[in-house]
DNA sequence: GTATCTGCAAACCCTTTGCAATAAG
DNA sequence: CTTATTGCAAAGGGTTTGCAGATAC
């Protein structure tokens, strides 16, 4: 770990004073949602967190699950990825490098990438309309191998 | 308007041939459908789809809508953009140009824009992965002009 | 002490689905 | 004629919300 690492809060430290800093309390179950958020590189949706949580004998209500989510987003420190079978999917962006995804049409397949082309884009961007970039989000969407040869025999 | 828009089937033209060959059948309540989504350029919803019919005196159920919508996006007609306030939102994507998104992350306005560096990156993924690439969705988060002021103010 | 937060359960609302009647091919 | 499609209304299921009790500060 070099000094650059050492020096970055963690997680609970920026959301902490993101909540002071507009009236809001620093909860155990705050805590917990948010260790289960960053303890994997995983997506996650409401449920699959709720679960994890639940097998590591913790407690926590789903509304308040529900309820702290646009709060970490409005942080800066998860973001929506994508909304498959009725629910939606967030992944955590803080302390990670950003990865893009590809996904097949078919199949729902998704790999990950990455390209720093798009560091310039955002940057152009901008100063054209006049915004403070925050991050982008970029999906390309093809038909994987796999299906491709299944649709070729069907 | 030049001889290579003159070639370009409809995108009725185009969902016909679709339908049929997977022995479905097209019908007036498609059309219709259809015929609403390409009337405008504009995001839409179930809700304000259904709503745009009847205005214009015709009449199709919701769950006819519904049911279209993942024959259009096999078909490549329309795609989903994002999913705000508990419902999908989709555009068309045939027989237009390809454009991204910038949103603000506070107020949620969006700004469109073009950019051809990204369709050089959809290229080298397709060959990387060996996927069939279809488009791309790329959406810059950030914070307008007009809101980053209201945030310095309070 | 006071305002925020939690858990529960009910309410919400978009979307899906079963079914009988209709219509495309 | 046969099979897909439609409209209706009910069911489904993720998300939101009202409320009373608990708790951060």
């Amino acid at each position: 770990m070099d000094s650059k690492d050492q020096k970055r809060p963690s997680e609970l430290d920026i959301f902490r004073d993101f909540l002071r800093r507009q009236g809001m309390r620093y909860t155990p179950e705050r805590e917990t949602i948010i260790k289960e958020i960053f303890s994997t590189h995983e997506h996650f949706d409401v449920d699959s967190l709720y679960l994890g949580i639940r097998q590591k004998g913790l407690r926590v209500s789903k509304a308040s699950i529900y309820r702290l989510i646009p709060l970490l987003i409005k942080a800066n420190l998860i973001e929506e990825v994508f909304f498959e079978n009725g629910q939606m999917h967030y992944e955590h962006i803080y302390g990670h490098e950003h990865h893009c995804h590809l996904r097949c049409q078919e199949c729902r397949k998704i790999e990950e990438f990455s390209d720093e082309r798009v560091v310039q884009i955002e940057k152009e961007l901008g100063e054209r309309f006049n915004y403070r970039i925050l991050r982008h989000k970029l999906e390309v969407i093809g038909i994987c191998s796999t299906c491709q040869k299944k649709m070729n025999t069907a």
